[in-house]
DNA sequence: TGACAGGTCTATGCGGCGCTTAGATTCTGA
DNA sequence: TCAGAATCTAAGCGCCGCATAGACCTGTCA
């Protein structure tokens, strides 16, 4: 960042807006262990006091960025939803699409589910963001509930063994651990995504032509 | 932990011992946010340098601690299949036991998968464990194949996907944001979860009878 | 028995951390 | 124009991980 530029005025003029790009910056390229008020203030060009006048503390400034992630996932979700051509191919859609977002943005999804880093959980506008994604998976799963493409009764079990798997999926991938299994089974994990999400609406739609219900 | 009582010898006798427990005791009460070195050493009541004597680092602690949990998971997880009556009560089983061991034991569970914390995959004998703990996955898989209760063709994306929605049961239960929505679904996170390992059950089986094959 | 080598622990110090306070500078609007 | 608010710097507190040097204990072997 600018840290080497001295800056043209006193003050700064858009130093939260700065410091939320410098600390996704930090976290891209070290890491989330990497992450410290006073390094991306450094980043920043700033003293190590001054972001202290944006953000009560380093949770605050990190819930922030988590607060925008949860906004950009909600609007990938909706996209991915509107795209696809049946109920059934959006359902494939969704997971597709949550893990590719954690998949590419690493930074955003660790602060977004990490309560020792943020806490999205007390911020309105990422707790509304998260409800509205949600409710875009409650929705697509009714859609095929009534186009018969996944088994009818309660949606509980399904909607959350959806948000289960691609959070899985997603973590496994982000944290490590999938990379080495994925290569034994589909080359790539990219590849071992799409498999599985299919298979998954596959597998779905076999148990509704079996007249499976869902149910407590 | 014993950090007022003084000891009786200069020497501890087994302090890598006590710095384990005193670790996990100390997570357990406060987080992995409050866990330092410093802080572990104090409350196992040795200076802040006697650690460094047992683990090179402090992520070597942490690494000791998770290659400990991955061997209770892999513990875990053999016994559930050997007690289930059938594969698919067993496919059930591991499923509910991994989730259960993550909510039971969240200190082990985020070591074991926070590259940030610990690095198991450079210790052998948490590979190995893990590995044998996802053999056990696939050997059931393979039982159920046989026994005609989940879909035949490539198990790839079946494994992974279990894999997957256990662990990300797992963690969205764990970190915070299972709980919530839970409430409106079961009544209570363990009722979702055993429903959601029911219902997978359920689905593979009536996909299997539909004549459903995975594969790429 | 006693010297000594090696393992275990303490003491001390370095730079970095989150966060607080006090004070300097700039901007704003009455 | 000018006081007050907003923004920034400087300095300091106790904490951290980790390195080094030295104190202590214990097992070993002459």
């Amino acid at each position: 960042m600018s840290a080497n530029r001295p800056r043209a005025s006193y003050h700064h003029g858009s130093l939260r807006e700065t410091l939320v790009r410098a600390c996704l910056e930090l976290i891209r390229a070290e890491g989330i262990g990497a992450v410290s008020l006073r390094r991306v203030a450094r980043e920043a060009g700033v003293s190590p006091g001054a972001p202290y006048h944006h953000f009560p503390d380093r949770a605050a400034l990190l819930t922030a960025i988590a607060g925008e992630g949860f906004a950009m996932l909600e609007e990938r979700l909706v996209d991915a939803r509107a795209a696809a051509p049946s109920p059934s191919a959006a359902l494939t859609a969704l997971t597709e699409t949550y893990v590719r977002f954690a998949h590419e943005q690493p930074a955003y999804f660790h602060l977004m589910f990490r309560p020792e880093l943020a806490h999205p959980d007390k911020d309105e506008a990422a707790k509304e963001a998260a409800d509205r994604s949600f409710q875009v998976l409650c929705d697509t799963v009714a859609d095929c509930q009534r186009a018969g493409d996944v088994p009818a009764g309660d949606p509980g079990p399904l909607v959350t063994a959806l948000w289960a798997l691609a959070h899985g999926l997603a973590s496994l991938w982000v944290d490590g651990p999938l990379d080495g299994r994925a290569k034994g089974f589909a080359g790539s994990t990219e590849a071992l995504v799409a498999q599985v999400a299919q298979g998954v609406a596959a597998v779905l739609a076999g148990a509704a032509r079996a007249g499976v219900r869902l149910g407590p």
